[in-house]
DNA sequence: TTTATTTACGAAAACGATGTAGTTCAATTT
DNA sequence: AAATTGAACTACATCGTTTTCGTAAATAAA
């Protein structure tokens, strides 16, 4: 079959192969009939230009990768579709790799992009990652990364967060304001910023309102899911049960849900919850949930701008910069 | 700055690109100690292979494209998951491209991908797409496409589906045993084999039990959330009120909820609700909503198996095949 | 008319890895 | 001793573009 490249479309105008790659690609070293006929051919012909090659001889892939912990949460769902609306327009295209919370899978994902196969990447880290070699070797490489929410505070890039520590603060004090005096904190990884952060607020809003922090109210909780249900469940089993939930992530406040309905706790007359979340379904929910929603989208979104501006710059030293979108609270039963 | 390739190792070295090339491979050509030296150099430098040469060289991208409507349906999101399970375990990379279940966006995502940058695609039609030349071109251009869920029935390759009629019966019955006598069908897209042939389970199962069908009750929604918000408050504002809906999509069913909120009628007292869905939440909803369960995570799991094992043997041309896993109907109130 | 400049194009060298077709040298066979 | 074999390695063309440098012809300036 005859191939569709630069050479076939050359041979068929009777031109060169040089002059067709410029005339695609719009030079003014062209004059302007060769160029229409150049664009027609290879309209007529279906010419697609092949990415690797150019790829290969201008190390430049435009593409991205996305690197998020776990699908089966809303916000890093959010967060794609936000970096996906940016990349598109930019017309980049988006590798995604999931961690599975799991740090080997995480340095093998980035072994495998520190070969120019991307242009730059957008992450949040791993619950279980605590060393940043490999993220640092990647910036070493050229390929700047951009963090959004899950952080690593001691590389030196672009991070997008939220305002983990306010609005765990508010999450805390909007529990007290609605008479919870013994309120559980659901952590998820202490690898995590955001997990320090939010527990830093909870623990703020207790002291503001003269609540003695009890250690033994903030429970570790992991990626394991019968885990959570079996810590969760031993939480709100004992005579001693809290009367409020702060669950860091979503999941553990479903969990937290599912938990109750077991146990026939009511929610929100026995134990009230508030978490971290972008379920659509939260006003939905038996009962609704109160929520701390992130502005995931907006992250996304914002999280692949401040990388293009760099790529498009031809830059790959993102300087250390914190960006902060806010949270909101949204009150519900 | 040294460039870290092929040629810099066999400098360092002393010996040619092609020993190292080869030996880097495991090729028995090269001897065992050459062989040691070269992977020890490698491991040293951390030499990584430039994917892009390959390709080139190879026309194989180890990259396949998943190609999906919407991210917001949890549907999509556990069938990418378990796409990506798959492509993992196959050292596949994975670009995912987001439809928005625009034709004009599916046609041109298609025309980035006709020149070698996948060698494959995973993908579920958007709700507006009729023609299906970008499709068959890609297919001609050997780059085998394989659908899942939302399928092009007149496209010659493999389609991994769930038992929409059969679903979409049971669904109706289900609503039928339990009272319901007059039951609203919330269409999608009529281009969608999935739609039409849960609705023609719906109207079979109305046949079984004598019910007349009433074309007035079949209800076309969309794309858009606000018509589709205003269409199914119009349907439940009157007087005359269907007291059952059977909502095609997981979206449909969620703003059902949100009207019926609205408007404060009672679920499941005064409507029942039945969807097809993969809400993991759907157990605590308020109520809890009655779901057609889809295999997701299997049905992406199945659809890149099919796909690779094509590839693998380095054949394109999938023959035509419906593979269908069957749909789970999860009773809740 | 001669010289300088511009326009429009082509030849060829990258980019990095791969694989074919040698080449060398030593060991083995005749 | 000559011929054959084989192991271990190298040179080089190739994949499809892009881009630099060159050059011929046409135009403008001297």
């Amino acid at each position: 079959m005859q191939k569709n490249n630069l050479k076939t479309l050359a041979n068929k105008l009777g031109v060169s192969v040089s002059t067709v790659s410029k005339a695609l690609r719009g030079s003014h070293e062209i004059g302007c009939d060769t160029t229409k006929r150049v664009l027609e051919m290879a309209e007529k012909m279906g010419y697609r230009t092949n990415p690797y090659a150019g790829h290969l001889r201008n190390h430049i892939s435009k593409t991205i990768a996305v690197i998020i912990p776990e699908m089966t949460n809303n916000f890093f769902i959010q967060a794609i579709t936000g970096a996906e609306s940016i990349a598109q327009e930019k017309n980049y295209h988006i590798l995604v790799y999931i961690t599975h919370d799991d740090y080997n899978k995480e340095v093998s994902i980035m072994k495998h992009l520190q070969n120019g196969r991307v242009d730059g990447v957008l992450m949040s880290l791993s619950a279980s990652t605590q060393n940043y070699d490999h993220l640092n070797k990647l910036i070493e490489l050229n390929i700047p990364i951009v963090f959004f929410d899950r952080i690593g505070h001691e590389i030196e890039t672009a991070k997008i967060i939220t305002d983990d520590f306010a609005s765990g603060f508010n999450a805390t004090e909007h529990l007290i304001k609605n008479g919870c005096r013994d309120i559980a904190y659901l952590s998820v990884s202490e690898n995590l910023s955001i997990d320090n952060k939010r527990k830093q607020g909870y623990i703020e809003a207790l002291n503001k309102y003269d609540i003695k922090i009890n250690p033994a109210r903030i429970i570790k909780c992991g990626v394991d899911e019968n885990y959570n249900y079996k810590t969760i469940k031993r939480l709100l089993n004992g005579k001693n049960v809290p009367d409020g939930i702060f669950a860091s992530i979503e999941k553990l406040a479903l969990t937290s849900y599912a938990v109750c309905n077991g146990l026939k706790i009511k929610i929100p007359d026995q134990i009230k919850i508030i978490c971290f979340s972008n379920l659509i379904t939260a006003d939905l929910l038996n009962p609704s949930l109160t929520t701390i929603t992130q502005p995931a989208f907006e992250m996304g979104k914002q999280a692949a701008t401040v990388l293009f501006k760099y790529l498009d710059k031809k830059r790959t030293d993102i300087p250390n910069q914190n960006i902060v979108i806010k949270s909101e609270l949204i009150k519900r039963n």
